[in-house]
DNA sequence: CCACGGCCTGATTC
DNA sequence: AGAATCAGGCCGT
């Protein structure tokens, strides 16, 4: 199925900026589970083809439009978060970089596992769940698996998720499957309420700090005023806006919405990828010999 | 409120 | 090569 896309779409930075974590590429095509589906997909121009393991063109086509955010006016947000010559530098070195609307619980365990953790890894992490958890999916001959539900990670235990590779996370994990599958957590419910008791409702399990609750938050809640502040966007902060002094968490999210407005997690985006790919490259330089 | 050590383990660095 | 050190944090003291 082929898809008309918005003025400003660019697929390879969208998947490769580190807020999903179950993309990959080969061959000029993305593959990933996505809602229950394998799909695989890849961008032209003007439009993105997609192939999907089980759903018919009306159905993938909505799906596409929720999972990138295609309602989102990136020409809007953009005019709103330009707010300097370093955040319009970023915009443009990724212009059509969207963020994802991901499921909830996938986007939780996926951030949960991110604790000190490497990107490599997490993926990982994610994988070895869905394929020793979750259930087996086909498309061209290609076999993924469904990332587990709450309930499946519940029977697997803690060991089980240790066994996979989460170290100390595997606790966390697994509490957080409890308190959805049985202690009547509703994470879709958070997207209907304000996003700081939104926050304040996730930090209330173990193991979820205000960077987790932020990345939950802006990549699969709705929240696009979520600022998460990992190592890379601290590092930019300090270098641009805060000359080595940057406040606390809390404040710093506060100011965000106060310099960049509602869209602040966009800015998040931009200056996370940004940072991370220049830090990738002088790393590579670096080292050639 | 801030500071600090500990946490699993794979990848990177020296 | 083998041993530190670091990774998309958070919790307890």
């Amino acid at each position: 199925m082929k898809l008309h896309i918005p003025e400003y779409f660019d697929l390879p930075s969208t998947l490769e900026s580190g807020q999903a974590h179950r993309w990959k590429y080969e061959n000029g095509w993305y593959w990933g589970v996505v809602y229950g589906d394998l799909i695989k997909i890849r961008q032209t121009q003007s439009e993105v083809e997609i192939l999907s393991s089980l759903r018919d063109p009306d159905n993938l086509k909505s799906l596409i439009q929720w999972y990138f955010r295609m309602d989102d006016n990136l020409d809007e947000i953009y005019k709103m978060i330009r707010k300097d010559d370093y955040i319009s530098g970023a915009i443009n070195r990724h212009c059509g970089l969207r963020i994802l609307r991901q499921e909830p619980w996938e986007c939780l365990s996926a951030f949960i596992c991110s604790a000190t953790s490497s990107i490599s890894r997490i993926h990982k992490n994610m994988e070895s769940m869905s394929d020793s958890l979750g259930e087996s999916l086909v498309l061209d001959g290609h076999l993924r698996s469904t990332f587990p539900t709450p309930e499946q990670i519940v029977t697997a235990g803690e060991s089980k998720l240790r066994e996979l590779g989460l170290g100390f996370r595997a606790k966390y994990l697994h509490r957080a499957a409890i308190a959805i599958a049985e202690g009547g957590l509703d994470l879709g419910e958070l997207r209907y309420i304000d996003y700081w008791d939104a926050k304040a409702k996730l930090m209330e399990l173990s193991g979820i700090g205000p960077k987790i609750a932020d990345c939950v938050l802006v990549f699969s809640l709705d929240k696009l005023e979520a600022f998460p502040i990992d190592r890379w966007v601290s590092r930019a902060l300090e270098k641009f806006y805060f000359d080595d002094c940057i406040p606390s968490y809390q404040d710093t999210v506060v100011w965000a919405h106060d310099y960049f407005g509602c869209y602040a997690g966009y800015a998040q985006q931009y200056l996370f990828h940004d940072q991370r790919l220049g830090g990738l490259h002088v790393k590579g330089v670096s080292h050639r010999k």
